[in-house]
DNA sequence: GAGCACTGC
């Protein structure tokens, strides 16, 4: 076992006194953890099981401390590290932050993470938090995930398409690894329970068995995190494995429910917030809100109201926050109140599980959840308002339950909360599926069909991908991978339609370009319009934007932003350059955290090309050359203007229109080629460029030769 | 003439 402080770097200049009372603070509360009584239990039932089901509510410490007790068992001798798999990035670095400083070593050494775009971990790491999206990634390389001995999955119950993959992965690899590898390895079938290997292009996995060859790995130890009370789902999924109750540390929260059913839970919502604040006793609330529509207008209405409120009762101050928000207005809501002063903050879903904000005494919750949904028959997502579930119900007030006792304001009768559904729809029955199903052939599950899921998606929802994959040129007749095209693209860690994109671009020297477009297109709206600066932000808009659409628009913008770097950079220090980027952004109306997003995808995918020896030349000017491309790259998605002047997409036939955002919107072009099919109030198309038609059926000869 | 829950590689 190694000795913890091995890897710490004390500096000498520490003031001795100062650690050690912080060492013995952080010991008192880590003995005060729920999760610490448990130890010697815990210990016992990993070693007794391969597979443990953990249920244990916020607050129990087991995210922080279970690593630490399996590390202290010796559950990281011979090399082996411990992983620990998040849902989300920030809880990843969050989590492995606090466990370094709780060990007393340097995030990096015997504790570090690893999310995408940042690796914070060395040889001598032996806890890992990442990314469950990660931990994915890594199989690709390492199927048998030999690094580790124990593989735990955090928040499961969140049921992320992530986390529902990586089980059934690790369920495979589980098995796989309780067998000799030795046996499997010199069998003449290649097919090890379903890990295919293959000679040739899949080199990598044949090396990764070689190291095995003659050693036996050790079982991999699984250890399933839910926050959820029903354990049987997952104790199920694993062959009845043994479900671990710890106590969580949560303040009581009172629930309050309507009497009558709510018409309008807008109006609702807001008389709730004005009876709170002039009822209830200090202490901030949380609304749960739909979208940034719905809160805006009451955000509105509430500073309507506040005015009208007698002088001494005007101290409330009402906060937005949603994911679209830039990022410096969403810090207002950590921002500390005057003394006296009421904070209402009215949240999408982001405050369920991605921001926990301080000081909430008070939950509105009006009991709906704004949702994306999938129809595979049309290919087209739908953004749909729903009840939520019991579930989420009861996350969301236990948001005002953290520091202290608090209330939750339901906006519908008792009677309601037992009609609700247990819990949310898993994602993976509600999403396109190409990109699991590239990821599964990657690993070697041949036939997608037959995999163990936790719970089956719709067959429809399969096909419909699989036929994607099919035409993408990604799965061959035997339905695997195609060599080399399928086995490029699921290696680039994007939506397979661009990975493909990029493959047809580098044969028509523009990659260069699609790079740059790809990336533009995996991050969240670009442009930023403020309502109250809406025509000065489009004029902006306008001088980035091209006649032929909104691809060659963001590659503009991309540009634009790549000059004004190149100029300031002999200049700025990298930290002046990065402030100055986004001043440069903020007078632009372009969102800086989605650019920075864009930006890193960019560098992270042109390593990958580089790396598959795919030349990444420019087009320069000749920018009929890219939307060839572009059509050649995304011939799925076209649409076609009708005589009336509507818009029919090919695919589906459904009557479509193009979306406001759009620099082609209300220009009418015969042609498009669009990125995104979403239904919100109407059915709209995203990311559009204008195409000669009569280039499709040169292009793309088998799908529309057959067609016409 | 009109709009976008949240993650992740």
């Amino acid at each position: 076992m190694e000795r913890q402080g091995l890897n710490a770097k004390v500096s000498t200049n520490d003031c001795k006194g100062e650690n050690i009372s912080r060492k013995r603070k952080i010991a008192e509360h880590r003995k005060s953890l729920p999760v610490a009584s448990v130890e010697n239990l815990l210990i016992q039932e990993v070693h007794r099981n391969n597979t443990l089901i953990i249920v244990g509510e916020t607050g129990s410490g087991k995210t922080t401390q279970i690593p630490q007790f399996l590390f202290n068992a010796g559950f990281c001798r011979d090399g082996k590290a411990i992983g620990v798999t998040q849902p989300r990035r920030v809880a990843a670095v969050t989590v492995a932050k606090r466990v370094a400083e709780e060990c007393g070593v340097e995030v990096g050494q015997k504790v570090g993470y690893s999310i995408r775009f940042e690796d914070v971990t060395s040889s001598s790491t032996r806890i890992k938090y990442m990314t469950d999206g990660l931990l994915l990634r890594e199989a690709l390389l390492d199927p048998y995930l030999s690094r580790y001995s124990v593989i735990i999955v955090d928040e499961a119950h969140e049921r992320t398409v992530n986390t529902d993959v990586l089980l059934g992965f690790l369920k495979k690899v589980q098995k796989t690894r309780s067998r000799s590898l030795n046996d499997s390895f010199n069998t003449r079938n290649t097919n090890i329970s379903g890990l295919v290997l293959e000679n040739g292009n899949n080199g990598k996995y044949v090396s990764s068995l070689r190291q095995h060859r003659g050693r036996k790995l050790p079982p991999l130890k699984l250890i399933i995190m839910s926050a959820s009370l029903d354990a049987r789902l997952f104790s199920e999924y694993f062959g009845g494995a043994r479900a671990f109750r710890v106590q969580g540390r949560q303040y009581p929260v009172a629930i309050f429910y309507t009497r009558k059913h709510v018409s309008d839970y807008s109006e609702g919502t807001l008389i709730t917030i004005f009876q709170i604040h002039l009822e209830e006793s200090p202490g901030d609330i949380l609304a749960f809100l739909t979208g940034q529509e719905e809160i805006e207008s009451i955000e509105n209405l509430a500073k309507d109201k506040i005015q009208k409120l007698p002088e001494s009762k005007r101290n409330l101050v009402i906060i937005p926050i949603y994911s679209a928000l830039p990022s410096e207005q969403q810090l207002r809501v950590f921002a500390p109140t005057p003394p006296g002063v009421r904070k209402v903050i009215l949240a999408t879903n982001i405050a369920e599980t991605s921001v926990t904000i301080p000081g909430i005494k008070y939950v509105i919750d009006p009991g709906f959840v704004k949702a994306r949904t999938y129809d595979p028959n049309k290919g087209m997502e739908s953004l749909i308002v729903f009840p939520t579930s019991k579930a989420q119900a009861l996350q969301r007030s236990g948001r005002a339950g953290r520091e202290g006792p608090g209330k939750c304001f339901r906006q519908y009768p008792e009677d309601m909360f037992y009609k609700l559904e247990d819990s949310t729809k898993p994602e993976i029955k509600r999403c396109n599926l190409s990109n699991v199903i590239l990821q599964l052939k990657a690993l070697g599950v041949d036939n997608v069909t037959e995999f163990d899921f936790l719970e089956e998606p719709p067959r429809q929802a399969i096909f419909k991908s699989l036929e994607q994959l099919i035409l993408l040129g990604a799965i061959a007749n035997d339905g695997k991978l195609s060599d080399p095209v399928g086995h490029q693209m699921a290696r680039i860690p994007l939506d397979p339609i661009y990975s493909k994109a990029l493959i047809v671009a580098s044969q028509s020297n523009c990659l260069e370009e699609m790079l740059i477009t790809v990336s533009m297109l995996s991050v969240e709206s670009i442009f930023y319009h403020p309502r109250e600066k809406l025509e000065e932000a489009r004029a902006k808009m306008k001088s980035f934007s091209s006649p032929e659409g909104d691809h060659l628009t963001l590659i503009n913008v991309y540009q634009s932003a790549e000059e004004f770097l190149n100029k300031k950079k002999l200049e700025l220090s990298k930290e002046k350059l990065e402030k100055s980027l986004r001043k440069w952004c903020k007078e632009n109306f372009i969102n800086s955290r989605s650019l920075r997003h864009a930006r890193d995808i960019h560098s992270q995918i042109r390593r990958h090309v580089e790396q598959m020896g795919l030349p990444l030349h420019s087009c320069g000017d000749d920018m009929l050359q890219f939307c060839r491309c572009l059509a050649a790259s995304f011939f799925l998605n076209v649409a076609t203007k009708q005589p009336d002047g509507t818009y029919r997409d090919c695919a589906s036939g459904e009557m479509v229109q193009i979306h406001p955002s759009s620099v082609l919107f209300r220009k009418k072009p015969d042609c498009v080629i669009f990125n995104e099919f979403v239904q919100t109030n109407h059915k709209y198309i995203r990311n559009i460029t204008r195409i000669d038609r009569l280039w499709l059926s040169e292009l793309a000869p088998n799908y529309y030769a057959l067609k016409s």
